[in-house]
DNA sequence: TCTGAAACCACTTAACT
DNA sequence: AGTTAAGTGGTTTCAGA
């Protein structure tokens, strides 16, 4: 990866609707070699989405909360995974450090669906203790991983 | 907001490079009515941004942290905004409730990088308590708002 | 707010450096 | 790995419903 493919997927995630013909004349590189260069970013798994990030004001969505949680052993790892995976409101799930076992991030429509969301988790087989944080207003949120 | 703008919706999350053609066909409604309706949800800023989402690993940012602050008084809020708008490792800065004041997920190369920045974090006036936690592995990491 | 046709522009392919 | 040029296909504009 080089220069240019740093250029090219700096433009892409300002704006991953970004044409090839802009990218080809901001760049100054012709039209099939951005193309070239984008496909095999692409197919490398460098790029993992494209994906429109939408206002949580306009679409209902309006509580976030940070959810942390142990388990009584190890070995409920799996079938956590795919209760987290079933449940559209956890945004995040990470595996830490530190007094919890995971972390979680919740972004749902307000305290009732919170509250429901809280109890499917405390009901999931093996978990011992958990604690929740509202978040109060968000400072910042970018994508996760950015070129500079 | 109808259902036909939310199927745009969940199909530009999934691909926000998808093809107005192609929307057309899967939606069954003309290019013209699309590439309207898709305006006026930018426009209105239903849709934030389109973004590329990266391969942390192969763009070398491998570690992930959650850091946990509290400040001596409510007072320096605007200071510790404009440093963390500046600090492109950190991704996310959530008021909170609870024990600590700020939440910050944080990106970064290495426990070096780390290092640093919590320096930085911790020379901020007002600051008086932190905690850190380090990201052992993501079970899930979605964007922040989706369609379902 | 939608459709269909035409004009315009972007993308891909192919031949070549 | 890059370019140019031609051909293909996607997008926008506009007239009309």
């Amino acid at each position: 990866m080089d220069d240019i493919d740093k250029k090219i997927l700096k433009r892409l995630q300002e704006n991953a609707r970004v044409t090839i013909s802009v990218l080809s004349s901001e760049i100054s590189l012709s039209m099939p070699a951005i193309s070239e260069r984008l496909k095999k970013l692409e197919a490398s798994g460098v790029i993992k989405q494209y994906t429109a990030i939408l206002n949580p004001e306009l679409v209902d969505k309006q509580l976030m909360a940070l959810v942390y949680l142990s388990f009584d052993n190890p070995s409920h790892g799996d079938s956590f995974k795919n209760f987290v995976v079933g449940e559209s409101d956890i945004k995040e799930c990470f595996y830490i450090t530190g007094d919890f076992d995971y972390s979680l991030k919740i972004i749902t429509q307000n305290t009732t669906t919170l509250e429901n969301l809280l109890t499917r988790i405390k009901e999931q087989t093996g978990v011992i203790k958990t604690q929740t944080i509202v978040v109060l207003s968000s400072i910042i949120d970018r994508p996760s991983v950015t070129i500079e």
